[in-house]
DNA sequence: TATTATTTTTAGGCAAATCTAAAAATTTGT
DNA sequence: ACAAATTTTTAGATTTGCCTAAAAATAATA
């Protein structure tokens, strides 16, 4: 267990948060034009910071071949995470923003620095294991809570389920998700499954809703187990 | 009442914020040196900084003649020094810091930009007047409550008082005051004064306690009238 | 008042993070 | 496989905030 602090800027940061992210969808490597869209920054800059990152041994990097986060660097990435959906959960749970707001606030609120603080929030809030959208947050070990869930669309007619999460969270979305009144936490059945185009006849609050298959693929349950 | 949002680097809110403190004792505008030590940093920078903070008309500026701030550089300040005081309220009210550890953390905090994110605070809060060292918690419009206060050491004997604040609020002196068990809110009676040293006997919670001038110098009592 | 001493400003540079334009490496398509 | 297209890197500038060293202005003092 080292626990050296290592000098991080802003900008740092948010690399190596966002290749945390990219790593997901490219597993064999973030390419320079994907982080450089992501970042939205140009490619030389791209290259500029993975050079810098790379001598902080953050990332793995060779020329032309794509970055990987190191395992110091995943760690970092992880605690950058884990203050950001705490400082989300805050946000809506304490301050009364909806999960739509809570985005860029707590993109800045993510970049504070100090252990004490982080680890006072977790247990003012009670230890929560999800953000707002759903998404699990890290322990101060870095450890995701392993979370049952799946996309609502792959769910089958007479299937039941919590809603726990969502995959897309643009504002868009969730405010859709608002005025359909699905909420987190929400008791979902499915009743029919139109073969056509893939949308779904849900009940919830025992009302009848009528979902589309790209709304449904951007929702996740976790399975109910009906005996 | 005009909104103009300005963009405001951080480099730039904190030396506003400094001319803002150190207005108080230089009157007659503050000079470079005086900011220079406050900011922990060069004449030379500082005359760069306020030259770019004069062209933005956050500053009076005549070459050789110190800074003031003008309105506009004003209200800013002022609206950082409420979040300032408003999250060192949060962090030790509602996250269980100690009064002593909290200025660090809110000098991070002060800089993160959502005017809802402070509107909903000091909702949450329940629009607190005072941070924990006393000092006044600015409103949304930037006007400082007019909270009455006299430095212990000019108290008499037989006067009597409640704690409202601390004039310095170093760690050291904060973590000697919560050794002798002096809070805000505390009511203290004032038994004697000593000529020699001026240093005064106090009771507070049925106890005397004896205290040097040089602390009486940096507390502040709301009076209590004694009819 | 003339001469020091101090304060403040200017001039020129540096590091971080970005950019544009051009060169180099890799991938794709026929 | 090899030319064309794409991706990635390099080279050279720019901006912000800071620095040092030296010059200019102001203040202090004999």
């Amino acid at each position: 267990m080292c626990v050296i602090k290592i000098e991080m800027t802003l900008s740092e940061e948010n690399y190596l948060k966002s290749i945390f992210h990219l790593e997901k969808k490219y597993v064999r490597g973030v390419s320079t034009n994907a982080l450089a869209e992501e970042m939205e920054t140009k490619a030389s800059s791209v290259t500029d910071m993975i050079k810098k990152l790379s001598e902080k041994n953050l990332v793995n990097y060779k020329k032309y071949q794509g970055v990987k986060l190191s395992e110091k660097g995943n760690s970092i990435a992880v605690q950058i995470i884990r203050k950001h959906r705490l400082w989300e959960y805050f946000l809506v749970e304490k301050l009364d923003f909806n999960w739509d707001e809570v985005h860029d606030i707590a993109e800045q609120l993510e970049h504070i620095k100090s252990d004490e603080l982080i680890a006072k929030l977790d247990k003012f809030l009670e230890y929560p294991k999800r953000d707002p959208h759903g998404d699990p947050i890290p322990d101060a070990e870095g450890n995701f809570a392993n979370l049952e869930k799946k996309i609502l669309a792959e769910f089958d007619e007479g299937d039941q389920g919590i809603c726990v999460g969502v995959k897309d969270s643009s504002a868009a979305f969730l405010q859709y998700l608002d005025r359909n009144k699905i909420k987190l936490g929400k008791s979902i059945t499915i009743l029919e499954k139109e073969q056509f185009d893939g949308s779904m006849i849900l009940k919830m609050n025992n009302k009848e809703l009528t979902i589309s298959k790209v709304a449904a693929n951007n929702i996740y349950l976790k399975p109910v187990a009906l005996d």
